[in-house]
DNA sequence: GAGTTTGTTTCACCTGGCGAAACGAGAGGC
DNA sequence: GCCTCTCGTTTCGCCAGGTGAAACAAACTC
């Protein structure tokens, strides 16, 4: 499997990852003394980079910092679809409840979620996340429509009760599991008979109750489709 | 200045490049046509990015699609001491007057201001832009507080009048310039004798006046040294 | 089943990546 | 001032290893 790995790629890879991962501007010894490389094989690495754009050099102090390029590509404003098709939708949702709104997918692993996206209820006290942050999926009203979706024999045993109620009822829950006084409410968004991503409403559980919750698992099970 | 590039690394990183713009996924034979690259090449640039977390693999359409890691390196989640800094500062300010705070910094180039953390105001007429989008600096008040700190000679002539007021009353304005309907109020934020990005207020026009501008450029102004 | 397309593997050539070592430019130290 | 120590840059010869044509395999198409 790792038998066509290109020496120099990956190892400049390395580099420009630790530079990133480092918050601060470093210097080439700083970067070639801590990845062990030869100082002259990092410098080619650092200079590479730079000429690509994906790091960038300071002249004056001599320190290399990340460069536009990575952040450009990384996050793509509104180009994804998925997010500007889900972002009317979830306007929309605020506007009903007046709540947090959620939009996330599984990780790689399945062992969390990242939101990619969250509208944000007027209210004060309100549920908060940030893009790109992550929260365990077990743990998450949007994990656990999302793990739902899974064979049985992915799920993890001691959710499969719970995920088998999932998909009888339509929508999965959160009741303070993944931080104290807030409840979820999610809905697995389905594209190509793939489940791509999921939806929430987040809301302070002193607002919640269960006619309020299965309202919100109503409202959202209609917008699964998209 | 070019001479040190190594381009095993220089190739594979406008693989990467073109991969992360393309949204949808990828062949390998899509991807070697359209960089004119040997197909051989490019399958094992494609397979070191893998192994090193940059681009993902579909096994079943074997298609390529950008990785977490580029994600996970490009946004500094709170890691950035900055955002981590201001944000309470953010709120407090979005407290007080119920309008949209941003910062923000100028790219490269100057240009442009691009978001850096962005808190909304709770009410439902607000102004909203989005954390890496992007805006002309000459046009918004978060530009012009950086474009005032740059000696006059790199300042763009036409601005020049304008920006030597920025340095006098301690904040730059924008009237509608970047955005019909508009007003900003933005000051450079100072550390370590640069100024590093800017903060701004941003609310409808219809809710702002002189007294009210003031006010906020004085608050803003407080401010500056974080 | 022949033909076509796409991903994978092999292999021999020889480019060009590598890193030791020399060099040069600053930055203190005494 | 001179010496020294450090850090970035440049040189250069060696040979690892990157390269890509070509062969192979697998999956579809007609």
């Amino acid at each position: 499997m790792e038998d066509y790995v290109v020496q120099p790629v990956q190892k400049a890879l390395a580099v420009l990852e630790y530079v990133a991962t480092e918050e601060r501007e470093l210097t080439l010894t700083e970067v070639c003394t801590r990845l062990r490389l030869p100082k002259t094989t990092c410098f080619r690495y650092l200079r590479t980079l730079v000429a690509s754009g994906f790091l960038a050099h300071d002249p004056t102090s001599d320190r290399y910092r990340l460069g536009e390029k990575l952040r450009t590509l990384a996050l793509p404003p509104e180009r994804s679809p998925l997010i500007a098709r889900m972002l009317p939708v979830m306007r929309r949702l605020r506007d009903r409840f007046n709540e947090t709104v959620n939009l996330a997918e599984l990780t790689e692993g399945r062992g969390e979620v990242v939101y990619l996206e969250i509208v944000e209820s007027r209210r004060s006290l309100r549920m908060q996340a940030r893009v790109g942050a992550r929260d365990p999926a077990a743990k998450t009203a949007l994990g656990k429509a999302l793990l739902a979706t899974l064979p049985t024999s992915e799920q993890p045993p001691t959710l499969r009760r719970e995920l088998r109620q999932v998909n009888e009822r339509g929508w999965a829950t959160d009741h303070e599991e993944n931080e104290d006084g807030s409840w979820c409410v999610g809905v697995a968004i389905w594209q190509d008979e793939r489940a791509i991503a999921a939806l929430s409403l987040s809301a302070p559980s002193s607002r919640m109750n269960a006619t309020l919750e299965s309202e919100m698992g109503t409202a959202l099970i209609g917008l699964r489709g998209l």
